[in-house]
DNA sequence: AGCACGCCGACT
DNA sequence: GTCGGCGTGCTC
């Protein structure tokens, strides 16, 4: 029997199967989607099962050198869906599969040397024989640190045949186990040998009985403290035969240590009940369908998705939830382990590795029935998927920005039509490529236009931020926004402050000659960081001191710019001393568990103020509070990004969101520069229709999505000229191949010239059909192919873009 | 990606 | 004359 596998080297010219033998003891349980090892040149490499056939046109094919996996990680319909993404987002097969599945499954390679068969030491030189004194294997990094001279006698004796270089693959991730112990003999047989038992025995006859109770294996711990001994009794009688001793995987569940109410379904409003039916009538119906379900914030959607979900764990079958990597709060898990228990897995990314892939497992296994993660949760290794929701399905997240390019919306859609089982899009913001499908009838469109019980939506003030300079208030804060925030603090009411950081970074500008402090390595300001006290790069992570004098004119006026959060933490102190405040950023929630703590704390009201960037902006629900300030609600509206309306759009609506959710008014302040702004005007007036009207005009003139489609060719070279030339010769053979009304953009310069000393050009392909585009693509990376493996060039396509930059 | 093979320049 | 540079081509 001969296996087709897919091998782990990520390269054009390795981008297919090999074929190889299935030793005899194999045969029959090597099946397509297993991991297997395989010899691949000189090395051992890791590799997916892709076909087992008969035959092969290979003369000589070597045998596959061992299985890693007991039971497909890949099901067929996930093998399929790689291939898929291969053709969709011009990637390897290998970069598919691997996408699908957590990283502690991926491969690691170790190249070792080891004394050869039957070798004495005493044959070698002195310096080889040294580094065996200690060990058997010699790791080959640890060689490559040596002396050039010692490398070589190595290299000597491994020609000379006295050596052997053995690669080895390893797992990256480990299964944690527990000793168990459990009886070895009949029960009959164990409550005869208690009635033998000496007298004194009282400990090892307590330990027996429990076996007779509970007819199951304990864990050695437990079983130490129910009944109150030592290992050594244990011991015994696993000496004696009685019991037996050994190791079980267990998995290590981050929720261990925490109890999830149980939630009983709520009882749906009509409105709710309108929304579901479409959605239930899918699943019940088996039939793959889109649906937009567009709510507005508070509307009650995750009511919406739990309730179906339950009738698909009804009908036997299985479910997917996708939330963005933000929101994954304990208040959105939560929500699903209060209402299925342990019915779920639970993937995102502040899992450890070991975790994810534990985790990962239970869905393997088939001992959950639902995951709720970030985008990568929608390759669950399901079977009998009844549905699959993504929340906020606006998110950017939801896009991933490396190889495979894909958005998980499409992996659901793929999926939805594989299982025949409903789609669910939530978002109380859509994306207007999804709405105008939803116009279109592609997608099912569902609104939710009132909040819970009516609750009406926060009332929202503009101000406009040029006012209040003319009038002399040179702070962040507006009048308003300040007076608001005294009042709350006075009612003891909670406010959140949001910081929008893209875009208005902290930079260092002389103030007299407006020199702009930038990395010598990209063509980015340096942005300042208070703590350390060093200016750094956010691309390549280069820093220096902040300098003392300006670097071009030496004017001591050097000053940095922008608004951080930790300034507007510092400004608040000098304005409101009184207030508590929490700051969430980047640096406050780096560590494992912080995010979730300083959250928890802000619930606890033991702070008056929350305040922080993006990720805030989502999911929260805190019932006490009443006011939200949005400091600078155009920082976006400037990027180099036919999206930026949209994003400013949904930003400000999900802030505003956040407040007054439940018995308390809620109020919102957003300040601008460009208050007259479409997205911030129709924002403010909670008018997302309108918002999708004025926007959808403007892509069309501008020949964006959804009217267009887009391709986006990044090229990057350490030689300006080499990138430019490049991206030249990309733009005209497109020009040349692609139809006329298409249009093809280039070579222009990236929003970023350069990152890490590497000039960035771009070309952009706005296309309505042009069937054979993915086959251009192709033969352009054929054609640089030989260039970009030697590393100098770089090129990257992005069917679908997201990230202009 | 690794690794071997092979062809040119500067060294014991 | 050999060592070692890295361009080229292959991996079932």
């Amino acid at each position: 029997m001969i296996a087709k596998v897919i091998v782990d080297v990520a390269v054009k010219q390795t981008d297919r199967m090999f074929d190889y033998q299935i030793p005899v003891k194999w045969e029959g349980i090597v099946e397509p989607g297993m991991r297997v090892i395989v010899p691949f040149g000189p090395r051992k490499v890791q590799g997916f099962v892709m076909d087992v056939v008969q035959e092969s046109s290979v003369k000589k094919l070597k045998p596959l050198v061992d299985v890693l996996d007991i039971a497909p990680v890949l099901t067929a319909e996930l093998l399929k869906l790689g291939f898929w993404l291969k053709d969709e987002t011009l990637c390897f097969a290998i970069s598919a599969f691997q996408a699908m599945l957590p990283a502690a499954m991926k491969a690691r390679y170790k190249k070792e040397i080891t004394l050869a068969h039957q070798q004495t030491l005493d044959r070698l030189p002195e310096e080889v024989q040294k580094r065996f004194q200690y060990q058997e294997r010699i790791p080959w990094e640890e060689l490559e640190q040596t002396d050039s001279k010692l490398l070589r006698q190595f290299q000597q004796q491994i020609k000379a045949g006295a050596l052997d270089v053995i690669y080895r693959v390893e797992e990256k991730g480990t299964k944690k186990t527990k000793r168990v112990i459990f009886p070895n003999v009949s029960n009959k047989e164990l409550s005869s040998y208690i009635e033998t038992l000496d007298n004194r025995a009282l400990k090892q006859r307590q330990i027996l009985s429990l076996f007779l109770e509970s007819n199951q294996p304990i864990i050695v711990q437990d079983l130490l403290e129910m009944a109150d001994t030592t290992r050594s009794t244990v011991k015994t009688l696993v000496n004696k035969g009685l019991l037996k001793e050994e190791n079980v995987e267990i998995y290590r569940d981050p929720y261990e240590n925490k109890t999830f109410a149980k939630t009983e379904p709520l009882s749906l409003t009509t409105k709710q009940e309108t929304a579901i039916s479409p959605i239930l009538a899918a699943v019940e119906e088996n039939r793959y369908e889109t649906v937009l379900l567009h709510g507005v914030t508070g509307s009650g959607k995750t009511e919406i998705y739990l309730q179906s979900i339950q009738k698909v764990l009804n009908k036997g079958k299985e479910a997917i939830v996708l939330v963005p990597e933000i929101s994954l709060t304990p208040q959105m898990v939560s929500r699903f382990k209060g209402r299925f228990g342990s019915q779920v897995a639970v993937l995102h990314s502040g899992l450890s590795k070991g975790e994810k892939y534990d985790e990962w497992r239970k869905i393997h296994r088939k001992q959950v029935k639902v995951v709720v993660g970030a985008r990568s949760a929608i390759f669950a290794p399901f079977e009998k998927l009844g549905i699959l929701i993504i929340d906020e399905e606006h998110e950017s997240s939801y896009k991933q920005e490396e190889n495979p390019r894909y958005h998980a919306r499409d992996v659901a859609i793929y999926r939805g039509k594989y299982h025949n089982c409903p789609v669910v899009l939530g978002s109380a913001t859509p994306t207007l490529e999804s709405y105008a499908r939803a116009q279109k009838n592609i997608y099912r469109l569902i609104e939710l236009q009132s909040r819970i019980n009516d609750q009406a939506m926060p009332e929202v003030n503009v101000i406009d931020m040029r006012e209040e300079l003319r009038s002399g208030n040179r702070s962040m804060f507006s009048n308003s926004l300040f007076e608001k925030l005294s009042d709350r603090l006075q009612k003891k009411q909670q406010s959140v402050l949001f910081l929008n950081r893209r875009g208005y970074s902290t930079f260092v500008i002389c103030r007299d000659c407006g020199h702009v402090v930038e990395c010598p390595h990209c063509d980015i300001s340096l942005t300042y960081h208070k703590n350390n006290h060093q200016l750094k790069c956010h691309y390549c992570g280069y820093q220096e001191p902040m300098p003392r004098v300006c670097p071009s004119c030496e004017s001591e006026y050097i000053r940095f710019f922008g608004t951080g959060t930790q300034k507007v933490e510092e400004e608040l102190a000098k304005v409101l001393p009184e207030a508590r405040v929490i700051r969430m950023d980047v640096d406050t929630t780096s560590r494992k568990g912080s995010h979730e703590r300083l959250l928890s704390q802000f619930g606890e009201k033991k702070a008056d103020i929350l305040l922080g960037t993006q990720m805030i902006a989502k999911g929260l629900d805190f019932p006490d509070v009443t006011l939200v300030g949005v400091l600078a609600s155009d920082a976006m509206l400037n990027l180099p990004d036919f999206r930026a309306s949209e994003r400013t759009f949904q930003l400000l609506t999900q802030v505003s969101g956040r407040a007054g959710r439940h018995e308390l008014k809620g109020e919102v302040i957003i300040q601008s520069y460009n208050p007259e702004h479409y997205s911030i005007e129709l924002a403010s007036a909670h008018n997302y229709k309108d918002f999708y009207k004025r926007e959808m005009h403007t892509r069309k003139q501008h020949g964006y999505p959804p009217y267009y489609f887009l391709t986006l060719i990044n090229v990057s070279h350490p030689d300006l000229m080499k990138a430019v030339s490049v991206t030249e010769k990309i733009t005209s053979y497109l020009k040349h191949k692609l139809k006329d009304h298409s249009i093809v953009l280039g070579p222009v310069a990236s929003a970023i010239p350069r990152i890490k000393d590497r000039y960035r050009y771009q070309c952009m392909v706005k296309y309505r059909n042009e069937p054979n585009l993915t086959g251009y693509l192709r033969e352009i990376l054929q054609h640089f192919e030989k260039e970009t493996s030697q590393g100098k060039l770089l090129l990257s396509i992005d069917r679908n873009p997201h990230m202009m930059m």
